[in-house]
DNA sequence: TCTTTTATGTAGCGTTCACTACATTTTCAT
DNA sequence: ATGAAAATGTAGTGAACGCTACATAAAAGA
């Protein structure tokens, strides 16, 4: 079972790893902002030329895509879980905020959200697209997992939870360590531990 | 009084205004970012050429920089005024919040706190560097506001006020309107409004 | 072996970038 | 009038960008 390369595919192999490739790529994206990193950096850092480059991954916008979607399944905040229904909304959003203040300074070359930073307009308009593409879906994700528990309010609650988390994961970029973002996110959850008006 | 332009320079005078030129690159800027605004835009936007543009203002970050300053001036919060001392912490901080809320969605085509999204690692290190001074000057002037009331939670609560307003402004870039932004401020003030812990 | 298929390395494409050399024009000071 | 000073328009610089043409190398299928 899995399709994973057991059929040799017919020509020349290809001399690297793409998977690795896609991982290097994704910590150098993280790292500088899709912008900053160049094809030069890519083919450099992988070890490869531009013709092998467009081989494999049709364009840097492309590889950027990959990179996305890698970041959101292995680095990504698990929001389902998370935002499991059995925990209150209080304890659902310090969890994510706790989770978050971790993810974001996990790496210290590497800080913030790969996603969120993404999404900020930069130059290139099809690579800020598909990362505002994953981004609007972790946002209908929490959304209906708060609608669970809160019908009415889902929607401005997860407007403030997206805002708390862009805070956060530029705070993380503007070198805060793990502690001080901690700090932030449970003074953010303080939102829902009393009221209720 | 003033020694605003009286005495006439010397040599052929300048052909367009250059105060009215920083605010329409300040515009530029603004709506954006740093990276996205190239030399073409900024001299096709003065109806000026190259030359003029530099004897004017020396380089595209040294205009940035000054566009920072002006929007610092004319559009930037007062926290001073907001932070007034005679306020609560959870009123200053609402008001402040509440502020935001409004400037950050005053220009429909230029959202956002340019000094925090300018801050934002782009591909020029200088313009980012600029934009990054600014920002922790306000940082330092929000922390001291606080320190007159709440002197060792300062930092920690200066922290969550920064986080909230990049927050704040990565959420008006993404579109939400007025009363979206304001409902996030009142949420993040909400913080204040109970607790003591 | 020989063809087909795929990936590779070399070299360079066209475009855009921030920025300038240079001659000219317009002003003030003498 | 004449020279000095400052800004202008024309035109183009070198560098970096993402990307590609093309010939070659390495594998599988016939």
């Amino acid at each position: 079972m899995g399709d994973t390369k057991n059929v040799k595919p017919r020509g020349r192999p290809r001399a690297f790893d793409v998977d690795e490739a896609v991982g290097k790529a994704q910590a150098l994206f993280h790292q500088r902002g899709y912008d900053a990193v160049s094809l030069t950096d890519l083919t450099g850092a992988l070890g490869i030329n531009p013709p092998s480059f467009y081989a494999a991954f049709g364009s840097k916008a492309d590889l950027y895509g990959r990179a996305l979607e890698r970041y959101a399944k292995t680095e990504g905040l698990d929001f389902e879980r998370l935002l499991a229904p059995e925990r209150s909304i209080a304890e659902a959003l310090a969890a994510l905020f706790e989770a978050a203040a971790v993810a974001y300074t996990a790496h210290s070359e590497a800080t913030g959200c790969l996603v969120i930073e993404g999404a900020r307009g930069g130059t290139d308009a099809v690579a800020c697209g598909k990362a505002k593409t994953l981004s609007r879906q972790s946002r209908q994700v929490v959304r209906d997992a708060i609608a669970r528990r809160e019908t009415d309010r889902a929607d401005e609650i997860a407007d403030y939870v997206m805002a708390v988390l862009a805070g956060m994961s530029t705070s993380a970029r503007d070198g805060l360590d793990v502690d001080r973002l901690r700090a932030i996110g449970r003074r953010a959850s303080l939102a829902f531990t009393h009221q209720k008006a």
